[in-house]
Parts: structure tokens; C-alpha cells; sequence
DNA sequence: AACGGGATGGTT
DNA sequence: ACCATCCCGTTG
């Protein structure tokens, strides 16, 4: 009976995006989700341009935590789009969206943000002055924006919290979005399913992956 | 209860 | 290339 799991159409802000954004073709959600922006109020308000995003399928993807089994670690997945898939690896956090319709278990994951708003309080939860260190890597953006496991199941379309917002692209310049394979995956890796702005510093992994 | 493997990230 | 660190799913 977790009210996080209920949807509540009445009550989202109008900044946030709404369901319909997320229950899209996982792919398709990967890719539009750059530029966006992700905005957190958990502990002071930090947002960021997303800059980096992994997909992970609803079929076929062996690496997509749902893909095996139906388990209480990944229940969340198989729900409605927009809710918040936040998991622990490594004693760090990564944070996902769920994607598509309930039962199919897909979501994407967000790996880097340009950091926009509260860069002070990321320099300090991060322990580091270098910017463009503060929300680059999946752990390293929870750390940042203060995303930890008690948003999980978190239904973002509320904007309560963390959600996410149209963005109006990282400057006026267009931007180029590439993909490449998954970071960090060792299986399915024939797949392009990561996507990033090409050439923006706060992209993670080494330098050709960045380019 | 015990075990092994990560959608990490920082260091060598 | 190595490994600290710890949660989770599986196995016994």
C-alpha cells in the first residue's frame, strides 16, 4: 500500500514533466532526457543540465537489472513511468527513471549533470572545489544532488523533491548528442545505448568517450 | 549463514 | 590495472 506508487495527475507542478514524457520508448526517453534539467530539493535545492544517459531495455538487455528476475530490488521498474529506480552499488547510489508502461521493467539511468544552480552546496557535499567533478558519474551526481535510496519509488512527475524540466539546451549553441556503448557494462555490449553531449566536459568516462 | 558479483570511482 | 566497500540475489 506504498502511496509513492500511486500516480496523482492533480497535484504535479506545471514545471515538472509529466507522465506522458516518461512512458515513451526507453531509448527515445534516453536520448530527449539530454538537455533537461534535473532539479533536486532534498537538503537545499541543486539542478543540473543532463548531459549523460544510459538506456536499459525492457527485453533482451541482459544488463537491465529487471531483465532476469522480478525481484524487491527491482519491483519499482515494473510499475508506472516517471517514478524514481534509485539503487545502491559499490556503498554509492545511481539514479533512474522507470520508462514505457507498467509490467515491461525498463528505465534510464542518468549519468551526468552540467551543474546549473546550488554549485556551492555540491563543492560542499562533494568535498571538492573542481566543478567539473561535482555531479559527473552516476554516484558522483546522487552525491551532489543529494539523491539517496529514500527516493526510491519517488514519483518525480509530482516536482516534489526531484523531478525533472524542459531545459532550454545548454547555450544557445546547438548541441550534438552521440551514443557509445554502455559504461561499465559487461554484457550486451554490442549495444549503443548510452547517449551524451559530445564534447561537453561534464560528461564522465575517459576522454574518448567523451568526445 | 555464507558467498560472489556488480549500471562506481579514485588511485597506481 | 587494482581495489575499497556493501547491498542483494542465490545457494546451502
Amino acid at each position: 500500500m506504498s502511496s509513492l506508487r500511486e500516480e496523482n495527475p492533480g497535484f504535479q507542478k506545471p514545471d515538472a514533466l509529466d507522465r506522458s514524457f516518461f512512458a515513451r520508448d526507453t531509448v527515445a526517453v534516453a536520448r530527449d532526457l539530454i538537455g533537461k534539467l534535473l532539479v533536486s530539493e532534498a537538503g537545499g535545492r541543486t539542478k543540473g543540465v543532463i548531459v549523460e544517459t544510459e538506456a536499459y531495455l525492457p527485453s533482451r538487455d541482459s544488463a537491465c537489472h529487471a531483465a532476469k528476475h522480478r525481484t524487491s530490488r527491482t519491483e519499482v521498474m515494473f510499475g508506472p513511468a516517471g517514478f524514481a529506480y534509485v539503487y545502491p552499488i559499490h556503498a554509492k547510489y545511481c539514479f533512474n527513471i522507470v520508462t514505457e508502461v507498467a509490467e515491461r521493467g525498463c528505465a534510464v539511468l542518468v549519468r551526468a549533470v552540467e551543474p546549473v544552480e546550488g554549485v556551492s552546496l555540491m563543492k560542499r557535499r562533494r568535498g571538492l572545489d573542481d566543478e567539473r567533478r561535482l555531479a559527473t558519474g552516476p554516484s558522483c551526481l546522487c552525491q551532489a544532488m543529494r539523491i539517496d535510496r529514500s527516493m526510491n519509488e519517488l514519483d518525480l512527475t509530482l516536482g516534489s523533491l526531484v523531478w525533472v524540466e524542459e531545459g532550454l539546451g545548454l547555450n544557445t549553441e546547438p548541441i550534438t548528442i552521440k551514443n557509445s556503448k554502455r559504461i561499465g557494462v559487461t554484457s550486451a555490449t554490442n549495444r549503443r545505448l548510452r547517449f551524451y553531449v559530445a564534447g561537453n566536459r561534464f560528461v564522465s568516462g575517459p576522454a574518448r568517450f567523451r568526445t
